[in-house]
DNA sequence: AATTGGACCAACCGCGATATC
DNA sequence: AGATATCGCGGTTGGTCCAAT
């Protein structure tokens, strides 16, 4: 027959852990180690299950763990290998020393996914918003889209809201390059600029409202992909502070290609938001024409890379994981600009 | 001062993979 | 070889704190 038991089900302890509970475990593992589960409790004194004792350890009594707030550069690795390997969150917290799963999950869950949505980025597939609503536009009838409008723009209101009240948005229209008048917008996607400051009145944010419903429709309504010839991108304006921006900057920045011609817009060197505060988003997403990324990232020890630490040929957890070709990995996701040894996963 | 709602986070639950008998 | 426990992981829940009303 198999194992016994790990535990009598109806003698254990359920929730939070005190304070003895935790001096308990950590003194028992720190003398006898973490060999067997369904023995630490018991041999420990605690009328908790093996596994409840196991979670305890690794998400919080672990001596390695850090239990600070997540720095900008952890959050940036986050969001670039969530870009890559979806919720992986173990694949993820390999990569954040003293992180665990449950960390880097909770933070994305309660920060990040917020911090993207805000941005315009839609956190499952990491594209911008605009861009699904434009896809989704191309595969629907017209009435279906224009009810599918109404309903994303009530789902995103609560985000737009809170940009609008953070940063004023001008929309004008114009192309980047081609000389075309800026009022003509037969053919071009809305430019954005975001300029730090607030609203003055009710009127002026109910009036920008109307103007984002405006250029949403006209995005719904470019369902010819070729409508926008590729050398005429449109320009994506920030000149407000922002790692907010920088985070669209270093998205398109990085992989503008993956964008179709559609809805491509690219970003000046001076529109990368890199200006500002100086905060490590800008820093190292978006340096001018280029994104510097990862790679300047290990420079400064930014990211940590297990295949940095043995060059042995050893696959890092994350390479396996990209390697088994699984459905996390998006070919048509923006992705962010990682090393070599985590973007070239296809053999 | 009391209530409410949201943010945060620790812990639990369930499942698949692996190990053990 | 098959049955069953353990491990590891991701999703979800529930408790606590705090700010807004």
């Amino acid at each position: 027959m198999g194992r016994i038991p790990c535990c009598e089900k109806d003698n254990v302890k359920k929730g939070q852990w005190t304070p003895e509970e935790d001096n308990k475990l950590s003194s028992y593992i720190a003398q006898h180690g973490t060999r067997n589960w369904r023995l630490i409790p018991k041999n420990a004194g605690l009328q908790r299950c093996g596994k409840s004792c196991r979670l305890r350890w690794t998400n919080y009594l672990r001596p390695d763990l850090k239990h600070g707030e997540f720095s900008d550069s952890e959050e940036q690795t986050i969001v670039k290998l969530h870009s890559v390997v979806g919720n992986r969150w173990s694949l993820i917290a390999a990569q954040l020393p003293g992180r665990t799963d449950n960390d880097v999950k909770n933070h994305w869950n309660t920060k990040l996914k917020k911090k993207l949505s805000g941005m315009g980025i839609d956190p499952v597939t990491h594209k911008p918003i605009s861009h699904l609503m434009a896809e989704i536009a191309t595969t629907l009838a017209p009435p279906q889209v224009a009810h599918l409008t109404e309903a994303a723009l009530g789902c995103f209101k609560d985000e737009m809201l809170h940009l609008l009240t953070k940063k004023r948005i001008n929309f004008q229209f114009e192309h980047s390059s081609s000389g075309t008048p800026a009022h003509d917008v037969s053919n071009c996607l809305p430019l954005i600029t975001t300029t730090a400051g607030i609203y003055k009145s009710n009127n002026e944010e109910e009036d920008t409202i109307q103007k984002i419903k405006l250029s949403v429709s006209r995005a719904m309504a470019m369902q010819e992909p070729n409508s926008l010839p590729s050398n005429k991108p449109c320009t994506m304006v920030s000149n407000g502070e922002a790692s907010e921006t920088s985070y669209a900057a270093a998205y398109n920045n990085t992989h503008p290609f993956i964008v179709p011609a559609a809805l491509r817009y690219h970003l000046s060197p001076s529109s990368c938001g890199n200006d500002g505060d100086g905060s490590p988003w800008n820093r190292s997403m978006c340096t001018g024409s280029t994104c510097i990324g990862v790679d300047d990232q290990h420079q400064q020890g930014g990211l940590p890379c297990k295949g940095e630490d043995n060059n042995d040929g050893e696959e890092t957890g994350v390479e396996k994981a990209i390697q088994k070709g699984t459905d996390a990995i998006n070919a048509d996701c923006i992705l962010w600009d990682l090393p070599e040894d985590l973007m070239n996963p296809v053999v």
